[in-house]
DNA sequence: TATTGTTATACTCTATAACTATA
DNA sequence: TATAGTTATAGAGTATAACAATA
């Protein structure tokens, strides 16, 4: 029946992920460490392996030399490691430690965690509503990402 | 049959809000002029009428002096207003203004513009299991926002 | 000359500790 | 003495502009 997204649709939506960020903010708040885009590039890195600074950068939508800087903090935590290209000797390749990949692995068992006390209180119906909903969300999500929407910087 | 949630399940909703987050960053960055937690504090604001100062900070999980200092530069810009209670002269009482509610109106309008570009993307049969969630989730971020982990600062 | 990354500088956002004013 | 909020100070996180090194 729904044969296109309706703007109301759209905006319960939209609001609706507002309200997921808070819940996910107050999950894993940045006193535990890392900050939402640490965490993310940490993640990135995680599943791209090596990777150019630049690269990190425009994949988590800030700036170079904010990458550099945050590349410079994970790095003196030792949770990154910033190598040279053989190809280029412009570039830097920043690669994740056993370390990082330790901290990615502890911060998704605190999160499942508390996330497990939040969806045991749901009902069966709305649970089952947001698992089948999650590969749905992951290809959104997907798409949001390689949306090249500031890209341009 | 999903009857109680599996330890997979609970990882892939995790590793799915994860990468939402990053979506949502990406659509409304803070370079449009609010902090995450800024907008929310205004939503938060628009949704409850006037609150006290301390009950904003523990709604957002941030402490109080941050939360002075985040109304402090709200009301500088003209979004927020700061009143005394009769009862108690302690008391502050933050609302927002009507400047606050159209940048509000404003943001939520170039979201959802956003939002429609990505979700007309999505396959159909995707497109209705996210809407299909779409109440699920407010219950989960509901349960997540009234849960009184963090409430002990 | 263009690209990759860093340095310099400034502002937001957050925390902890110490403080003021009121209850 | 306890509570509500602010001030002081420090560090993370971000941006823009200017720079160095390499292609």
């Amino acid at each position: 029946m729904t044969k296109t997204a309706t703007d109301s649709d759209i905006q319960a939506l939209s609001a609706s992920l507002e309200r997921l960020v808070a819940m996910v903010r107050r999950l894993t708040p940045p006193s535990a460490g890392l900050s939402l885009t640490a965490a993310s590039t940490l993640r990135s890195l995680e599943l791209s392996g090596p990777c150019r600074l630049s690269e990190l950068a425009s994949a988590q939508g800030i700036t170079q030399p904010a990458m550099t800087q945050l590349v410079t903090r994970l790095e003196r935590e030792g949770y990154v490691h910033r190598g040279g290209s053989p190809d280029d000797a412009r570039v830097v390749l920043v690669n994740i430690t056993a370390s990082g990949r330790a901290l990615l692995h502890h911060r998704r068992q605190a999160r499942t965690e508390a996330l497990h006390g939040l969806v045991d209180l749901l009902p069966a119906a709305d649970r089952e509503a947001v698992f089948a909903a999650v590969p749905a969300l992951n290809l959104l999500a997907e798409l949001g990402q390689t949306d090249d929407r500031s890209r341009n910087r």
